[in-house]
DNA sequence: AACGCGACCTGCGAGC
DNA sequence: TGCTCGCAGGTCGCGT
């Protein structure tokens, strides 16, 4: 399943292929794949076609595509672009994307049969050597597709990673915190955001407008990497605990980054939840029942275990993450 | 404010 | 064999 480090390789991937070309084309073949679009497919296609793509931009696990509105030779009479005069006052438009858990995006030739969980076919202007078809692809349609505005950021920084960066960001991902991997990540923010709280380190972890990016198995990873149990009170995190923690999460990610960047130089632009490139090197998620890497290497013998928390899996080392009395040590 | 839970989905494996 | 059930995951929105 998708997690930051492999948004980014498709961030990567993706801008290679699209940065500068015009969207010919939409086929929405699934409408649930476009519901947080709620104008409906008509209005979605309308709103990209004619476009151009400017870049590719993530924050955390969400990806969007500025735009720069249709060409005024071959707009559409009907959807005159009143700014069209002054550029600087074009509409700030961005096509987003959320990979949800099983999304994929495709650049793909016309010929490539379709996927069978293809959602959405986005057509482009042809340039010779780069696949036609950007495709979204998701078997389980928790991820989607939608234009949306571009909004200020709150900060003042760039919205997001791009090749091209803007001081805006999308609508829909402007409540979120920087992820660790963002050059304006601000450890003092994240710090405050964490005192401020009364909760458990992993809830906060996972909270996308505490930092961003982090999902469930990278926030087990990063908490058995610093050696923090899930439920360790927020308010009793020294600041050493919470640079640990930090370290630990940025770490395991250009971990999975640097495995997942061998796809770069494909045609092929993918996320695959299954390929396992990152699975081999987990020390906590799903290794349930197993021996403790750390413990084993101490000599020590502590098996990692499984619990229920949040309405999902939490693996931990007995250990070595034991677990806080009244969320204090 | 914090938190728990349901909704949104499909495929897969376990158990009967 | 074929069925049901639980589980996996991220995000949003609602009720407490």
């Amino acid at each position: 399943m998708p997690e930051l480090p492999e948004v980014e390789v498709v961030r990567r991937g993706l801008a290679r292929w699209v940065r500068g070309r015009s969207i010919t084309g939409v086929d929405v073949l699934d409408a649930r794949s476009i519901r947080r679009h709620v104008l409906g497919a008509e209005d979605f296609i309308g709103n990209l076609e004619h476009a151009t793509v400017l870049d590719v931009v993530r924050r955390g696990k969400f990806l969007w595509m500025p735009l720069a509105m249709g060409n005024p030779h071959e707009a559409n009479p009907h959807e005159a672009n009143p700014h069209e005069a002054n550029p600087h006052e074009l509409p700030k438009v961005a096509l987003m994307a959320h990979l949800g858990m099983s999304g994929q995006l495709l650049m793909q030739d016309p010929d490539v049969p379709d996927e069978k969980h293809l959602k959405v076919r986005i057509r482009l202007s042809p340039v010779d050597g780069m696949p036609e078809q950007l495709r979204f692809v998701d078997q389980r349609i928790f991820g989607g597709l939608f234009v949306t505005s571009l909004v200020p950021t709150a900060d003042g920084g760039p919205g997001g990673l791009g090749e091209t960066p803007l001081p805006e960001i999308a609508e829909e991902a402007s409540h979120i915190a920087r992820d660790p991997l963002d050059p304006c990540f601000s450890f003092d923010t994240f710090y405050r955001k964490l005192k401020n709280r009364k909760t458990g380190i992993k809830r906060a972890l996972l909270d996308q407008s505490v930092i961003s990016g982090i999902g469930n198995i990278y926030a087990d990873e990063a908490l058995w990497r610093a050696r923090l149990h899930y439920a360790r009170a927020t308010d009793t995190m020294r600041r050493a605990d919470a640079e640990r923690l930090v370290d630990a999460a940025r770490d395991v990610m250009n971990a999975a980054l640097a495995a997942g960047g061998t796809s770069f130089d494909s045609l092929y632009v993918n996320v695959n939840g299954d390929s396992g490139y990152f699975a081999r090197s987990l020390n906590a998620y799903g290794r349930a029942g197993e021996l403790c890497g750390r413990c084993e290497a101490a000599g020590l013998h502590s098996i990692m275990k499984r619990e229920q928390f949040m309405n999902r899996s939490s693996y931990t080392c007995p250990v070595c993450q034991p677990r806080p009395r009244n969320g204090r040590w």
